[in-house]
DNA sequence: TTCATTCAGGACCAAGCTAGTCCTGTTTTG
DNA sequence: CAAAACAGGACTAGCTTGGTCCTGAATGAA
């Protein structure tokens, strides 16, 4: 299907929600702001944390804070970081997975351009091209007024997210 | 995962194994050229029939044959047939699923740039971009010699087939 | 020192999708 | 008429995803 994960797609909110200020945030706060749910906000937290695109403070007065700007993060990075290496088929130079029949294969190694062509793709595009004007932001607030909005649902809650390229 | 369907890999090998000759081939002769399981050759070519991608023919001496030359085929459109249309995110434009809150999705919009990226790479190579070298084409044999290779399995029996961009 | 806050790292479960199989037609040839 | 071959479904098992929850560790404030 070609199709995104619903988490990559979270994660790009998150990110951009963290912004460029580099002002710690945390997760609740953020899913107030954002309308994901804070479950979810913390598990891909914890996933841009291992993968370094996020550095993160414990204790009280803790939080999160873009490790780089938007704009050397890549949606390859976070795609690359939610669901592994990006590689069309497992027939693609790089995956874990080995075709046991490569001897046989009749498209072996063809997969590889389409993948690096993607992969480019990918890789030219920053978060901080996935940004909104700035009047669009939601500014940082307290959580008693942040935790009224209105939440953010990628396909509504009974659609599936499921993406397609055409 | 930015995965691509497991069908999705057997179309390529079954198109690309059908050729450019336009020579009637039956599900049966397909399978047991690629590898590929017989039902699953039949489902794969009749969903690219659906598609137009191949003709058939019924009855007796029918079978199947390519609607275009390889080369009039881009990978789009072959992940298209199987997977539906090609969209990352259901944000994107042309997408069936609406978003219920657009209004406070902070990337509304934005994906149209990654899927229109991805499209055009995808819509730039031809199937004939990944047909292996003549020489390595199995060439048309009877079932009873044919039956008897090697079986062709894209990432092996208990491995997943997964598929990753990197 | 003690406690509240916040992240870390798993385990766990329900739901949906995919892959693969099979069965019953229908069409065509000989 | 019989065999060959496609058409079009229904069906099932398994995996993946998503979402939730629990326990523990680190930090800062009182």
């Amino acid at each position: 299907m070609l199709k995104l994960s619903k988490l990559t797609d979270y994660a790009v909110v998150v990110l951009v929600r963290l912004g460029d200020d580099f002002a710690l945030q945390t997760s609740g706060g953020i899913a107030a702001a954002t309308g994901v749910p804070e479950p979810t906000v913390a598990k891909v937290l914890k996933i841009m944390t291992t993968a370094g695109l996020v550095c993160s403070q414990r204790g009280a007065r803790g939080g999160y804070r873009l490790a780089r700007s938007l704009s050397a993060i890549p949606v390859a990075d976070v795609i690359t970081a939610i669901d592994g290496p990006i590689a069309l088929t497992a027939c693609v130079e790089h995956s874990p997975a080995i075709c046991d029949s490569s001897a046989l294969c009749p498209v072996k190694g063809r997969w590889d351009r389409v993948n690096s062509a993607i992969l480019d793709a990918l890789s030219g595009i920053s978060l901080a091209d996935m940004r909104p004007p700035a009047r669009d932001v939601v500014p940082v607030q307290p959580l008693s007024e942040a935790s009224a909005m209105q939440s953010y649902h990628p396909a509504g809650a009974s659609v599936s997210t499921t993406a397609f390229v055409e």
